[in-house]
DNA sequence: CTGAAAGCGCTTACAG
DNA sequence: CTGAAAGCGCTTACAG
């Protein structure tokens, strides 16, 4: 139970040089089969165990990675890390987590010399870093992998978010609807989620309907915080239009969800009086009976971390940009929209659980 | 840009020893102020950052903790981890995280000399840890604090679970149920999750239903794995009861949103037809309006992050056992049995929407 | 208050 | 294949 061992007593116990321990237990070549195993015995029967500090100083690896995400309590970051931290054990490499919820420590993150000598490489999720922050991490010898943009220069994942926009509503158009709102994420004030794949569903949401020639309103497009209660008042607002959509792509689940339980509260039948489409397959999505855009989370997460792997092995940069496909995922919250004569909404019909009660 | 500078250059430049860059740059007492900054403001000049590594192997500390999880996926874990980390970073700690989901990686780490040089600390999640794995955490001279168990010699927090689990039943006593139902956690082979926790919500639905002289029904205490599906197939276990519960409290929300799917989809009303009570206040809980038992989860895992900070800072070691309440928030899914000529399900009453259409 | 020196525990050219 | 020695970049008694 030697707790204080070190190469010294190793070399002795064995009576071979520090050099040979060191090489003996990292399986380098250069050194007799015999005399290895003799060493590795002793070692084991020491209880030795190297010091990390002192390898780490030497060799000036860590086998460490820092991954930096906006959030740890959302469901997608939640699979993505459990992916990503999994890939990254199987290579060999600790993880390091840093949660940059608000800007100011995400400042303190990439001002301060946060990462040099605890981590050997970062892996950015979703948080849309700016020039400058990747030169501060490149500049301090760091090689990166981001999820969620795409960046010059940097290996990347990202998902066909743009594509997935136009395919949820081409399903939609498909159905027969022709009054379909979208509902989008709105970056808030101070926060660092949201980014460039919320902007780009709403470009796929434009697309589908300029392809159809349908006209753009601009009532349609409302935007909240990416939450259920955000979702919840943002198709409250639909709701309030002068002609209310009879279909809405929602462009995260969780909103989705919030969405659902308006409609639900005001009396309004998914999917016979208003369909709903998702954004990410969340894990409750199917219960829920939602139908969605799945973007494969799980291998996103994977993805990313094999992308930093090779990162850290390679001598250059690479600039890979690896696209994941979305596909759509079909539930019961999408049907063909009422013939135009049910499809306004009396006041006998607006009822909700509670008059139910009376 | 000095990527490369190192005390030397700083004492260099300064005209001083490197001892008094040391200690300038560390703010401890013993140097003149009128040095101090000047030290520091070269040193600031000269784009220096103190090598962690380096200062690692010279002190044996590392200012960071490791934070042990069986789960990343589900939505208490990032909960606590989000708050414990919060804490973490605050008191100066970087965290490195290890999710253990199967026994395979569990044994890994608690075998293997994981974290002495990596980590000062560790906080151990739901993990249950036998005392053989505590004990050679602590071997290595590593401070600990466990979250969700309690553990002889071990800084824990803890919930009353068991007085939880009774809280929840009386509620629903309380509103005049007496064929109440027991949906829990299966502890699933190869599994990490699981353990006392949902053991102890067991008891407590046992005490209840002792209490108020009801007898025990061993067919209404139904066990399975975590998932909002184990849920739902739980509750269908429940509705081939000879005689069917009127109530049913469910140690996890997750399970609980899948016994809502159950009951929806068998066309069975909540909380009309059935009152249903779930456990972990779960951000979608509101939603599903879910009467559930809150656990302050966000506080939870502060409260275990601040027992390790303490440890870790304490010369001795302390015991404390931190217990957090649960407390019952009423919503929707809870309300009076029907009275006992509409309770038998009869098949003119038992549809679903599926028939609905027809 | 300041500095010279030893030490933390490894790794790695270099020489043999 | 093996070893003596320098070096990685700090910190910290110890002496002054």
């Amino acid at each position: 139970m030697g707790m204080t061992s070190s190469v010294d007593t190793v070399a002795e116990l064995a009576g071979v040089s520090v050099s040979t321990v060191s090489r003996a237990l990292r399986n380098v070549p250069g050194i007799s089969e015999e005399t290895r195993k003799r060493v590795q015995r002793i070692a084991r029967e020491l209880g030795y165990v190297p010091s990390i500090a002192g390898s780490r100083l030497a060799t000036g690896k860590t086998r460490t990675v820092a991954i930096v995400t906006p959030s740890l309590s959302k469901w997608f970051f939640g699979q993505v890390l459990a992916a990503a931290g999994s890939v990254m054990r199987e290579a060999g490499y600790d993880v390091l987590l840093y949660e940059l919820a608000d800007e100011a420590t995400r400042g303190r993150f990439f001002d301060g010399p946060a990462l040099p000598g605890r981590a050997d490489g970062v892996l950015i999720l979703a948080l849309q870093p700016t020039p400058a922050e990747l030169e501060a991490l490149t500049e301090q010898g760091l090689p990166l992998a981001v999820l969620g943009s795409e960046q010059p220069g940097v290996p990347c994942v990202r998902v066909e978010d743009r594509d997935a926009g136009r395919s949820a509503v081409r399903h939609l158009l498909n159905l027969g609807h022709e009054r379909i709102a979208f509902i989008g994420i709105e970056q808030a004030a101070g926060n660092t989620l949201g980014g460039v794949p919320p902007a780009q569903r709403l470009l796929g949401y434009r697309d589908a309907l300029s392809e159809a020639a349908l006209d753009h309103r601009p009532e349609y497009e409302v935007f909240e915080e990416n939450t259920t209660a955000g979702g919840s008042s943002a198709m409250a607002r639909l709701l309030c239009a002068e002609i209310p959509p009879t279909a809405v792509f929602v462009a995260s689940d969780e909103m989705a969800f919030g969405v659902l339980g308006t409609l639900r509260g005001a009396g309004i039948s998914v999917p016979g009086d208003m369909s709903v489409v998702g954004f990410d397959n969340h894990e409750l999505s199917g219960l829920l009976d939602l139908t969605t855009m799945d973007h494969s989370v799980t291998r996103q997460g994977a993805e990313a971390a094999r992308l930093l792997v090779s990162a850290l092995q390679a001598s250059e940069t690479s600039e890979t940009t690896l696209m994941v496909p979305a596909t759509l995922v079909v539930r019961g919250s999408t049907a063909p929209p009422r013939p135009l004569r049910t499809r306004t909404y009396s006041p006998t019909k607006t009822h909700n659980h509670l008059t139910e009660t009376a």
